[in-house]
Formats: structure tokens, C-alpha cells, sequence
DNA sequence: ATGTGATATGTTAGTGCTAACATCGTCACG
DNA sequence: CGTGACGATGTTAGCACTAACATATCACAT
């Protein structure tokens, strides 16, 4: 590999010079930086990542830890901590922590360890806190994004009004004459699914419906668990809407609902938040929540730089970001502003 | 930042003993270890990676550069080389290039500064070659996934069969009755759109069905461009099934389709390469070729942990793996077999 | 002529870690 | 009881780079 001293060499200079022509050209004559850089291209120089990240204590490098790379929600969050971090001069890795806690953890140590400046985080669930609480020790910048952790109160994060969003959702079902409500949510360690269940209950409350324990899944992950919706709810309890935690799953049981032989929204409707079809193969007929995923991503990186340069002046910053709820089955007219 | 001789200082021993404990605690007696691990686990002891990367010349980690972090087949390969990358020992990151050279270019540079140990790269497209051709001066390990580079044929690869796979959906449309077909691809520059053109091309002509440019997009970015499709293929040309380079064109083109009060696929089938439709919404009437996208990530990564290992001895590797036609609209007796 | 300050470049030391070699006991065996 | 081998630990040097300080050169004012 070519190093600093075989480009000084070449160009008659000391390694210093050379140093300083990649990082302090303007203390450089311009006649020696020609020569110096003209040395560079002949040995395609490129420095040490390792050692520079040492001499300089930083690596210029944000990690994103998402907990399902495959969700679009995330995507879209990365989307927008990734051009925050290229205009900042850094680079953002994505790293899938698939809500393992064992992987995460480990990709949490990259930080402590130093091989990224600081991380922009969406935890498995509250547990993490275990793993985040060690960072603080070695005062290792983190911005949480999506999900928060209540007894994590000094940590900044930037995420959804779910419960004031989930509660207008579910203001805007019983408007349109939904009173029997079926509930997908998810793992309750995960502060989302508790806001979203708190906004529920809130609407639920105010139009004097009860809240039913046993027209709700908290914890469905394979396919068999969803059955209850099609064998229980509906036939049964005469369910007329359903309300997702998140998009993958209001696909789920769009799905599943379609291939019972129920007509999606006509018989069943089915909304949930962050939109379960970009592609609007369902016509858009699911009523969703759009949470402003790219902001999210960007504003929880730019608080991350903020934290990264201001090392640790100002004091916690919890950012809300509102949503908006989307019904493409209105007409244009009366359709629900949307945009982006 | 706590380091090796402040646990050293503690544990009362040298740094190097605290070192031995940590990478070979065989050489290390019993109990200096329980004092060492003691010290290292009371001042929360994490190694500076960068220190340890530039004495060891190796980070363990593996970085895997997607051209559309969003699209599912890449997040499958993802999978399978995370899955593999973890097993061995080793931390993988994603990057997402977005189809952008210039990001691509960007993110290449981290293992020449030898900030991975390698990479396992989905290229942009043929362009790229001008970046990877500089990787072997410094001899870093690069696996190709997916897309190849006909002009540097010394790179190991992994990719799919495509113009067999393409070949044969084609056959298989024209099979069943599909003489008038339109087509959808994307830039040619990619080897896996010119290798799907190839195989489409090699089945007309044994069909005897000409290629007629004009049912063909080549360059289609905004959705305007798809209007084509209905606007004059459909109306004017009869087409009856349209062939989508991938998934998420696919997806377009279905809900262009569908929108335009088009039955999919009764008044036109739309087939394509890659799952468009992993939740069935469409309830799977596009038929398509799945590649094995999980199995490419993992036999590329192994092939790049062989390369790291073997430090350059073994010839170029060139995988090619077999495709697999699905068709969901057939009855399950007579469907097209498939798993996973 | 001499000091002053600016500009350009070199030298030294330090970043945290590990391989390789050095040292020091200790124990077995002739 | 000497010696040779081995196990456990320490010392040294080096990984590639940069900040801070040191030096050299020159222009210009005194």
C-alpha cells in the first residue's frame, strides 16, 4: 500500500508536506502542491483510513441502525440521513439489526470502539436501553430516531406524534361509521406500538367505545396468528374496520382479507401508519398515516452533527414531528392534502 | 476513552498481558485473566478500533454496495451475505449508491483506505469498471453480486442466470398464447438488462416473432414515460403481456394497468424478473422469474472471505445460479414448483 | 547591517494497539 | 546440581498519520 512517505518521497518533500497538501493546502506554495499532487496520481495515493481515524480521533463516518432494512419507513429515513450526512462531509452506513438485540448490540459497540463518529439509532425496543446506557461513559454521540426510550430521558430523538396521530385515525374511523374496530399491534416493549395503542384508546374513550382486549393482536408473526381476524373478528364480532401498527402489516391483512373473499374497503376496511403501498397496487384504498420519514432521518442526523461538533454544550433535544393522514379513496377534492 | 494500560495499570500488569487476554488468552495464566477480565469489565474496557486496525492491517468488517437499498431483491442478497458475514466473524454495512456513480466511487474509496477488508459490490452499471479497475493496485478483495463488468473479466462474480431465465419466460408466454409483447428494461449499460434483452431476443427468434423496437422502453424514469403503454401499445399494437425488466417496474406497470381499468392478468399479463409482489396483493397474477437473490449475497461473501484468506492464489471465480419460473396463477398441482 | 514578521518546510512526539523478541522463573531430568 | 526447555510476562518497535513545535528563508523596515 502506498503511504504518506513514498508520495513525499517522489515529490522531493517531507511526509508533513504531503500531509499537509490533503489537509492544510493553504499552508502549502502553490508550486510544491503540484508536484506533491502530481505525485499522488502517479502512486494513486490513498491514505490510511485506520490511521488517520487514530491521529485524528474521528472517522468521518455515521452508522444508521434500523431494525428491518426492509421496510420502505426505513429506507425512506435512510434517504434522508444520508443526504444530510453527504453534505456534511460523511459518510452514513446502514446497518440491519433484524430487532435482534444480540446484533444490535454488536453494532452498537462500533461506536464505543470508535469506527463511527456516532450513530443515529431506531432500537428493537425499550431492552436497548441496557446496551445504550454504556455509550454515555465514553460520551459516544446518539440520536435516536422512531423509537424512543422513556427511561432513557437524556437522550435526544426525533420521532412521530403517535399518539396524537393515531387518535385522529381513529377519530376519522368512527366519523366515517366504523364502530367495531379490530387492532394489529405489535411488540408493546416498542414505544411506538404503546403511543399508537395510547391514541387509540384515547379516541375510543371520547366516543364513549369500549376497548376491546380480544379484538386486538399484539403480538402476530406468523401467518397463522392473523387468523383470528378472518375466523373471529368479522364473522363474529361483525368487525367493519381494522387498524394496523405499521404498513408491512395492514399489507398483511390487506392481503389476507382479499384472499378470504372480502372486499378491501367495502366490507373491511383497513388503515395503519406509514403507507403500506407506494406503488398503489390497492388502488391506495387504505386510509394511512404518513409520518414524515425523510425528515426524520435528516433532522435526527443534523442533530447527531450538532452533538458530534458541539460536544455535549447544549442539553437534550426531543424532537415531535407531525403527521398526516392520507385517504386516497376521497375524492380530489375533498382528498386529505398530501404531498411529497 | 479508557484504554489497554489504564486496564493494564489496574489489573497490575502490562499492557501487552491485557492484549494476550483479549485476542490469545491461551498464552495468558488462569488467573491474571479473571484479574484482567475483572479491570477490563469494571472500567467498561472497549478496544479503539482504529488503533487495533492499523497494527493488525484488518477490520473485520465487509461492506456491501446495492445500487436501490429499497428494492427487496437486494435487501434478500443483503441477508444472505449479513447471515454469512456474521458467522465468520465478520460486521457487514450496507451502503446505497442510488444508481449513483459518483456515490459509488465515494463508498469504493473506504476499502482502498482500508476501512473494510473488502466488498461485495452490485455496480451502478459498465461505468463502474473505471473505478474497480484502480482496487487491485492495492489488492483489495472485491466480489461482483448480480451485475458483471464483461471488461474486467478477472473480477470474481456471482450472479444469476439471466438470459436463460429470460429466455425461458418468454417461451413460456409465448406458450401460452402471448405473440404480441411489449417490453420494459432499463439501462443498458447494465449487464443484467442487455443479458435479459439477449434472452428475450434469442426466444423470438426461435419463435419466429420479430423484435419490434417500438414495444420496447428502454429509459423509462418518470411514470410519464410508461404512458406509452396504454396510450399506443395496448390500443393500437394488441399487446397482451408485457415483460418488466424487474420487480418494482413491474409494479408499475401493473398499477398503470390496473389503473386504466385494464384486468390483470386477463386483459394483460405483466411478468418480470424478482418478486414484485412478496405480500400477494395482486394476488400473485404476475409471473416471474425468482432469482435466488439470498443465496447470491451468501455465495458472494464466502467467495470474498475466501479471497481475504487465501490472499490472492485461487483464479477468477465466475458463479452463475439458476433462476426459477413462478407462476401463482396455476392451480397448485400443476404450478411451477417452488420454495422458500 | 540588524531585527521582525511572515511564509514554507522539516522534525519530533504521540495516537492505541500488537508482533516479535527479550527476560525471568520454575521445573524436569541427566 | 547444572542446564535446557517451557510457561508467563515485559520491553521495544512499528503500523500511517497529524498537531505542535522548530527551523530556515526571505522581504522589508529601521
Amino acid at each position: 500500500m502506498i503511504k504518506l512517505s513514498d508520495v513525499a518521497k517522489r515529490a522531493g518533500v517531507s511526509s508533513m508536506t504531503v500531509s499537509r497538501v490533503i489537509n492544510h493546502p493553504d499552508k502549502v506554495s502553490a508550486d510544491t502542491i503540484l508536484r506533491v499532487q502530481k505525485a499522488m496520481e502517479e502512486l494513486q495515493y490513498v491514505s490510511n483510513g485506520p490511521a488517520k481515524s487514530l491521529a485524528l480521533g474521528q472517522t468521518r463516518i455515521l452508522a444508521l441502525l434500523v431494525p428491518d432494512i426492509t421496510n420502505p419507513f426505513f429506507t425512506t429515513v435512510a434517504r434522508g440521513a444520508e443526504d444530510v450526512a453527504r453534505d456534511a462531509g460523511y459518510r452514513l452506513i446502514l446497518c440491519n439489526t433484524d430487532e435482534n438485540p444480540q446484533v444490535e448490540w454488536n453494532y452498537l459497540q462500533m461506536s464505543r470502539s470508535r469506527q463511527v463518529d456516532g450513530m443515529i439509532v431506531s432500537v428493537c425496543d425499550d431492552n436497548s436501553a441496557a446496551h445504550l446506557k454504556v455509550l454515555p461513559i465514553d460520551k459516544v454521540p446518539v440520536v435516536l430516531v422512531d423509537r424512543k426510550i422513556p427511561s432513557e430521558p437524556y437522550l435526544d430523538y426525533v420521532v412521530g406524534d403517535n399518539v396524537l396521530a393515531s387518535e385522529q385515525l381513529i377519530d376519522y374511523l368512527i366519523t366515517k361509521g366504523h364502530t367495531r374496530l379490530g387492532f394489529v399491534f405489535g411488540n408493546p416493549a416498542v414505544s411506538v406500538i404503546r403511543d399508537r395503542m395510547a391514541g387509540v384508546q384515547r379516541s375510543l374513550k371520547r366516543h364513549d367505545l369500549i376497548w376491546r382486549p380480544d379484538l386486538c393482536l399484539t403480538q402476530a408473526r406468523s401467518p397463522g396468528d392473523y387468523r383470528l381476524i378472518t375466523d373471529d373478528w368479522i364473522p363474529r364480532h361483525h368487525v367493519t374496520a381494522i387498524f394496523a401498527w405499521n404498513n408491512l402489516t395492514a399489507a398483511h391483512v390487506y392481503h389476507l382479507l382479499v384472499s378470504h373473499g372480502y372486499r378491501v374497503p367495502d366490507d373491511v376496511l383497513v388503515s395503519c401508519f406509514d403507507n403500506p403501498d407506494p406503488l398503489s397496487i390497492t388502488n391506495g384504498f387504505i386510509p394511512f398515516v404518513r409520518q414524515p420519514a425523510y425528515d426524520m432521518g435528516r433532522n435526527a442526523t443534523i442533530q447527531l452533527l450538532e452533538r458530534i461538533a458541539g460536544s455535549g454544550r447544549q442539553g437534550v433535544v426531543h424532537q415531535i414531528l407531525v403527521s398526516q393522514l392520507v385517504d386516497r379513496t376521497l375524492t380530489p377534492t375533498t382528498r386529505i392534502a398530501e404531498h411529497r
